[in-house]
DNA sequence: GCTAATCCATACCCTAAGAGTATCAAAGTC
DNA sequence: GACTTTGATACTCTTAGGGTATGGATTAGC
């Protein structure tokens, strides 16, 4: 089969109509590269090259020959340089997910901005799904990182790494009597929800919030009786807009503004926080993934530090 | 530098995502197919696979690499089969000179428009100059054959074969004695032709004809009188049409119908006559070239056998 | 939970392609 | 006619690449 070695010797050559200097050129001796030349001929079974009294000259067939093989060894150097880029992590796909949840944390978009600044021939493909399915689609390289609000637990091959930490708040329909209570706009014990009609966001898309809620409140000293629970976190707080009850939320989603809904901040509740986190696949870190996470890392530490 | 030999087998490994498939695949032991795609890795500085228990895995750059080196394989092939499409004459380029006064015969269009229905994949390329600027193009690569009048002699390298010969008649002004004379149109002894003034044409742009009629006329006993020179065959017969005198061309001239001149066959001039002879180069013969004489020599078969 | 099977990696040997050195042969130049 | 130039040839040697045997890790099956 055809080697590139030959092609360069006769582009080197055909260039310099001279097999000493193209030898020169080459850094070899002249002899080998006669014969590197003589098995081209060979393998393709057609004379390349007419050796006049004062160098050599192509045929035709060495004509269109010098033309093509300028182009494969072209392409052949691009290609190099395309996989060295693609390993530099300068060029390349990066697939980030992020549960509904995490997409309403103000980070996650600017830091996705702020990658997308930083490095823009990568192609950065977003997603929005549930916590397992982001858990599956890593483990099977459909995606190379995903936020998520819980630790991932138990899913092997998994690298799960803290990014930003913030508290809960309580979002009261406006007008409720505890956010509109004499304190002010002062921390409100978790106890205080005791007696309260709870709206949570469905378990399935999300274990970890709802988990977490559960249990500051069974460690506040009740359990919390839940009148409805809602596909997503945002329509849980249209539902508590529309005076169904009460819910607990990641402090940033007061951010959003929902009208009808007022916050608190909580307090009595250790351990209820809802964490941020990046998931990412614990083998074969690509050089993107690897740049992607220390952007992340950055943009933790400019905005906690 | 890359090697094609690497890039084909990890072209087959990404495919099956399987070393030991591949090595089947490539005709080749597993082993030596493991340490081709370290050689690679290590060349490229990259790594391209990712093992995994059972087989196989592209990594990001991997992924990358099986494209670019598709496209390179392909492109290889392709410059293989190129070369030898030249080499076989089915493809490239086939520069075809003639003399203006050859080009007035009608066998060099036809065989011209013939041999492009036979080998559609050359491009065949025309130019018309004179004898001696055909002869060095030929010898310089820049013509690959030329249709001339005359034997191109001493010109070394060349190879000049006949491919016609046809008689020469005189060419008179309609209404010229001769022309109207009580012999009818039976054949006019070239003798006849002493009084009279004649019109050739230049003589560097073509020397053989020239010189053909000089030495008839010698042979017929007279030298004629050189009235006026023209610079190419058509524009005497011009002169011819406007009275200033008479002249001897080749027979094809006939089907020019120039109007208001008259032809008449020749006789009692031995060797006078109008050859087409093609002249190639003696070395390098391309197959293009091989091919586009055997349809001159076809052409020339069926048209004098 | 142990054995068997699968599959890639490693170790070692061997062949053969390619690079180097020395030299020849042919053609042009002074 | 001697010298120079330039590609071709002969021979040796290094080394990349292929083959065989085998190891090590993981999964599947009983």
């Amino acid at each position: 089969m055809i080697d590139l070695r030959r092609l360069r010797a006769f582009v080197a050559v055909a260039e310099e109509r001279h097999v000493t200097r193209a030898a020169e050129r080459l850094g070899m001796q002249q002899p080998p590269l006669t014969r590197l030349l003589r098995g081209l001929e060979e393998e393709l079974g057609v004379p390349l090259l007419r050796r006049l009294p004062r160098g050599v000259q192509p045929t035709e067939a060495g004509q269109v020959l010098l033309e093509e093989a300028r182009a494969v060894l072209a392409r052949a150097a691009e290609l190099q340089e395309a996989v060295r880029r693609v390993a530099r992590g300068e060029t390349g796909r990066l697939a980030v997910g992020f549960t509904p949840s995490a997409a309403l944390h103000p980070f996650v978009p600017a830091v996705l901005r702020a990658f997308r600044e930083e490095a823009p021939g990568l192609r950065v493909e977003l997603d929005e799904a549930g916590t397992t399915e982001l858990a599956d689609a890593l483990q099977h390289g459909r995606l190379d990182a995903a936020f998520v609000r819980s630790p991932v637990g138990s899913v092997p091959g998994l690298l799960v790494e803290p990014v930003l930490d913030e508290p809960m708040v309580a979002a009261l329909p406006d007008g409720h009597r505890l956010a509109t209570a004499g304190e002010g706009t002062s921390a409100l014990p978790l106890a205080a929800l005791a007696a309260e009609a709870f709206i949570l966001y469905r378990r399935p898309s999300g274990p970890g919030l709802y988990d977490a809620i559960l249990a500051a409140c069974r460690a506040a000293g009740f359990s919390p009786r839940v009148a409805q629970e809602a596909p997503r976190l945002p329509a849980s707080l249209s539902l508590v807009a529309a005076g169904l009850g009460v819910s607990v939320v990641p402090a940033s989603m007061r951010r959003l503004a929902v009208a009808g809904v007022a916050y608190r901040d909580l307090t009595d509740c250790p351990g209820l926080s809802a964490p941020l986190h990046l998931a990412l696949r614990q083998a074969g870190l690509t050089a993107a993934v690897a740049r992607f996470r220390s952007a992340v890392r950055r943009g933790a530490a400019g905005r906690s530090g």
